[in-house]
DNA sequence: TGATTTAGGTCAAACGTTTTACCGAGCAGA
DNA sequence: TCTGCTCGGTAAAACGTTTGACCTAAATCA
């Protein structure tokens, strides 16, 4: 049905290599006059490379896998958007695998991708993947020389690039935020413990609170999961631990958004009688009818980082290992305030 | 490096074809023996299937394109998760291309889509997209009998399968409630005025009104463009046309997210000052301080569905076109309420 | 004039599969 | 002993490209 180089060939009376050669721009001798005709015959017949047949020859399919946790998700959408202009602009696409969080899926997806022999794969990893799951993907990775970019997540397992936050630089500034705004119990609702990025988040939080001479008080810190549910049950646990918070600060705005549907179910009002900080910033946080103060990552521009970043490997696989760090930075909005009866500090 | 079936081949000393044959599982006759060690070798090396190699002579790729307009909306994005899940269901994996609503992306995803061989595309068109573009596209689709389904867009010239929705039952149910409540000025931002669905979703508002004896006034009618500053430009059109205005009726969520802005920048409180509509009902909708209410599409479901339709035609391409229209539900929330100084009317 | 170069192309193998014939060995039946 | 079947498997073409080696005729050189 479609035109193929042997159409091309065919009517031009020419052979199959000098059309290829010629509409590959390929620096070979063919006069001008056979180029054109070349060019105007594909033209006329709505010639279209299969790049099925290309990339079995070629080895490289100009794809990329996008292996996510769940589309749905703001963060995530975001950070898809980046990684599609960015794969556009190279001329790569993307083939999307949405795993819903899931181990299984993400093997199948991987599976999926080297089966279609994409180029390098950009993935985020599912909280529930560490330990034997972890390594049986590293082994898998390892086993087909798959490039992978591997978003928040640094693992000595997996060698892959990375693109990482200053996670504590993040909690640092939310922390510093909060205290100068004069708060002293603080609630915390973090994200899984396993993870490294809790670790250090939790630590740019102690460190500030430290450096203040301000107690901090382990109990008004409770594990969350990222997600709004836990957002809200969380803020259910800091007020039974203690009625007298004045601030909660989310490990991510989802979760945020709990503690904002939390709060307004025992009608406690933002930022009047508790103050709330997320992390991520994403889109809709500004449109809450208090707008959230979050540490905000560049997420798009993370996006844009991985498919460099991946791009670069696959053009040569022998780069030594990578790992950026990106700067969060805080935005204020209008969810923090001063605590009640109090004024700034300075 | 990857292990291929010639390998295979190789190592158990048996024929390609009959090592395709066993991991195709054809009805083939081959000795349960041979069949087993055939498997066994297979996990042994690591076997992936090429599936550049498989595509190149079945014709088909298992492989769908996701042509959308922006996949950091969170209605697009849910579209994408039922359009991702369906598609794992059956096997089929997704390329995702990203117009960010420009013609000439669309048209160059196409084009890729095309030289990837995929077995069929879902697309949202931007509202762009019309008269010659539309034919320029339609063109496209016809020479390289594309199988598509267009979601949100009937157009003769397209010879597509559809999903659609209701627009006027939509619009029916949104002026239904605001009249219940007892609101007579209502203003409306709608989309583009080009649009198939913009003129139904008009017509299901007036007609409302006319039945119920009330008077439409078009001065309240403003267009906008689906995006969240049009949202905020028309509410102050609206207030200027008629400050006195009781209730708006956008014709998405995102653009209620800008009447919110601009009300609340103008002190103006929901719902006891002005009611809010909304159309589409996404995830973020519910979060608002005033969760809004909004006219409920089964966005997710849409995507199912779609892929439903575009495997059962790229199946059986000789199927009547079909054309699925979904049902919209009210989601009545508390950013809707009577008028102040009136009770409902009933 | 004969040898070389150059311009302009072409041949054929290769990529990793699927699939349609085809083949040979063993066995049953007559 | 021959015919014909079945069982288990194989040969080879085809899919649409790319690419390194090769070819031929004309132009250039000495």
């Amino acid at each position: 049905m479609t035109a193929t180089i042997k159409d091309i060939a065919a009517r031009t009376g020419l052979s199959i290599t000098t059309v290829s050669l010629v509409l590959n721009n390929k620096q070979s001798r063919i006069s001008p006059k056979t180029r054109q005709l070349i060019f105007d015959t594909a033209r006329e017949l709505n010639y279209i490379p299969n790049q099925m047949a290309v990339s079995l020859v070629t080895k490289e399919t100009k794809t990329l896998g996008l292996v996510i946790m769940d589309i749905a998700n703001p963060f995530f959408a975001e950070l898809s958007k980046g990684i599609s202009a960015k794969a556009s602009a190279y001329a790569f696409d993307i083939i999307l695998c949405d795993t819903g969080d899931s181990y299984e899926q993400t093997m199948r997806s991987l599976k999926l991708l080297a089966s279609k022999n994409v180029d390098g794969v950009v993935m985020t990893l599912s909280d529930e993947i560490r330990d034997e799951k972890m390594k049986v993907l590293s082994d898998f990775l390892q086993n087909h020389t798959l490039p992978v970019v591997l978003i928040e997540r640094v693992d000595r397992l997996v060698m892959a690039d990375c693109l990482n936050v200053n996670h504590e630089k993040g909690s640092r500034l939310a922390a510093d935020h909060l205290l100068k705004l004069g708060h002293r119990k603080v609630g915390c609702i973090t994200g899984p413990s396993h993870l490294e990025a809790t670790g250090r988040r939790l630590k740019g939080l102690k460190d500030v609170f430290a450096e203040n001479g301000v107690e901090f008080r382990p109990e008004l810190v409770v594990e969350g999961d990222y997600h709004i549910e836990s957002g809200y049950a969380g803020t259910e646990r800091i007020l039974t631990a203690d009625p007298s918070v004045t601030a909660i600060y989310a490990f991510n705005d989802l979760m945020a958004y709990g503690v904002y549907q939390c709060l307004k179910d025992r009608g406690i009002g933002i930022p009047d009688q508790m103050s709330v900080v997320g992390f991520d910033d994403i889109f809709f946080s500004k449109m809450l009818y208090a707008p959230l103060t979050s540490v905000a990552l560049p997420i798009r521009q993370m996006g844009e980082r991985a498919v460099q970043l991946l791009i670069e490997r696959v053009a040569n696989r022998e780069l030594p290992r990578r790992c950026d760090v990106l700067e969060p930075s805080l935005i204020v909005r209008e969810s923090t305030a001063a605590p009640r009866g109090t004024g700034p500090l300075d």
